[in-house]
RNA sequence: GCUCCCUUCGUCUAUCGGUUAGGACGCCAGAUUUUCAAUCUGGAAAGACGGGUUCGACUCCCGUAGGGAGCGCCA
């Protein structure tokens, strides 16, 4: 198998080319970070350009979600978006320069034979293609006033191999390949003439995309070369499946990456999670932006399909939070606050003593989250208004016997002079010992009073951000 | 239907003719522990099937089965 030669190449130029139907999806994401990281990799070009030729799926909304997600994901581009449907002047300049110089040819078939063509071969069971009797027709034979579209002239003989990164050798005999048109009847260009021209004047030198574009690679071959114009490098990479094997659908992870910014994960881990589908670097699993960049290749992505998984997901995300910077982490936190699921303690916006204690806590927090939804409302006790609404556990572990124990911890509380957690550790391994408790008998029953929950981080570090008055009120809460 | 592509533990993957088939997530057990996590240790778990080629195949070839993509005056 020829895999294309990198030999004396320059650096490359690459982009992400997506339609502007809906939001960034995963797969699409994950093909804008593949080009990115080659870009980064060979100190090439990564640019963008919206493929809004159609203008009844054109939505500004939609590009600008587009654009949203590619920015939380951190895959910066080079210049402004690139509009497809400006550029049709010049698509229809060189629709017609493949019509002059034989190319291609004016098609006046209406929908009605087209259609009629299609229910006959369907009829026969035999694959349909269009087989234009206008493709060899002298030009004294085509009608005067009426409408035409500008068809490609493909080659009927041979055939037409793409040499691609991830796909290898792939031939198509050029039977298979019919004569597509590149200029509609309304003057409007299709795609394919867009994304050859486009990629060409943009100085586009490897197109990394789904898979679901591998055919039209062979038609663009044709047009390339109908052009004379160099072909660029092909990349056609796998899509990526729902968890059951079957298309990704919205239930399962076919969301924008707003969603999963929604959810709480974190920018680096879903690109670490999004690197690993298809592509692998040994057994290398936790991979920084800076090693993908310096190990990305195109030869090295997979050719199957991969299931989308979100517990390998979480755990990426959960190992993320573990090593993000406390600060940073509640900068994030705060800036999906508005759009989260989150308890009913939990603010939309926090003040400077929220944040703070927030802050302060995030060391137990973050080492128990997987999301930074997670993270949030497990941090809810902070924000919770006395007294407390306990758990139903917490509940349960302060019957009499425990509360009355808590009673006789109180006043050493009150006559300490320090409130660091160290100080407040020691205390209570002497209270504990002297009462002949174990000290998770009294660490528990002091959890639920301070935080309404059986599950939080370190007790003694809950008081401490809490701090003495805080802390002391909620226990003479419960208490009392 | 036609064309093209894919197939290693449940999932993501390593292997590039010779390995006790490795890692990660998840799962199970244990250690640790003030809860839950985290962490550490151990465990169960895979080459779709059938033929070749070869001294030797997960690796190469053919076929079968299963899966995917494409077959627009959509992108």
């Amino acid at each position: 198998m020829t895999k294309p030669s990198k030999a004396g190449s320059t650096a490359p130029v690459v982009r992400f080319a997506p339609s502007p139907t809906g939001f960034l999806h995963i797969g699409g994401a994950r093909t804008a970070l593949f080009n990115w990281l080659y870009a980064k990799a060979r100190g090439g070009r990564f640019l963008l350009r919206i493929e809004d030729t159609d203008r009844a799926r054109n939505s500004p909304e939609a590009v600008a979600a587009i654009l949203d997600g590619l920015k939380w994901l951190e895959l910066d581009w080079e210049g402004d978006p690139v509009s497809q449907y400006s550029r049709a002047e010049r698509h229809r300049e060189v629709a017609h320069a493949l019509l002059e110089a034989g190319g291609a040819y004016r098609c006046y078939l209406t929908q009605d034979e087209l259609a009629q063509m299609r229910a006959e071969a369907e009829a026969e069971k035999r694959p349909f293609q269009v087989r234009s009797p206008w493709r060899d027709k002298p030009a004294s034979d085509a009608p005067q006033d009426k409408p035409f579209a500008i068809r490609l002239k493909a080659p009927r003989e041979g055939e037409t191999t793409i040499a691609d990164h991830v796909q290898g050798d792939v031939t198509y005999s050029n039977k298979e390949l019919d004569d597509l048109i590149i200029l509609r009847s309304d003057g409007s260009p299709t795609y394919n003439l867009a994304v050859v021209v486009d990629d060409h004047d943009m100085g586009v030198t490897h197109v990394v995309r789904g898979v679901d574009h591998l055919t039209n690679a062979a038609r663009q071959t044709q047009i390339y070369q109908l052009m004379g114009w160099d072909v660029p490098e092909w990349a056609h990479v796998p899509l990526i499946h729902g968890p059951d094997g079957a298309k990704l659908s919205k239930r399962h992870g076919a969301l924008g990456v707003e969603a999963y910014r929604a959810m709480g994960y974190l920018p680096a881990a879903l690109r670490n999670y999004l690197v690993r589908l298809g592509w692998s670097h040994g057994d290398d699993e936790i991979i920084s932006t800076d090693q993908m960049i310096s190990w990305f290749d195109l030869d090295g992505i997979g050719k199957s399909p991969a299931r989308f998984d979100f517990a390998k997901l979480e755990a990426l995300n959960g190992h993320y939070i573990r090593s993000t910077d406390d600060a940073e982490l509640v900068a994030r936190t705060e800036a999906i606050l508005p759009e989260i699921e989150r308890g009913r303690d939990i603010p939309t916006s926090l003040d400077d003593l929220g944040r703070a204690r927030l802050v302060a806590s995030m060391p137990g927090l973050k080492e128990r989250a997987k999301t930074l939804v997670e993270l949030i409302n497990s941090a809810s006790y902070l924000f919770a208004q006395r007294p407390l609404n306990l758990q139903e556990k917490a509940e349960k572990l302060l019957d009499t016997d425990t509360r009355a124990m808590l009673g006789r911890l109180l006043p050493r509380f009150e006559s300490l002079s320090g409130w660091e957690a160290a100080d407040l550790e020691t205390e209570v391994r002497t209270f504990s010992e002297q009462e002949n408790l174990k000290l998770g008998k009294v660490a528990q029953p002091l959890r639920a009073a301070l935080t309404g929950s059986t599950v939080s981080p370190p007790v003694f570090d809950v008081m401490a951000v809490l701090g003495r008055e805080e802390a002391l009120a909620r226990l003479r809460d419960q208490v009392a």
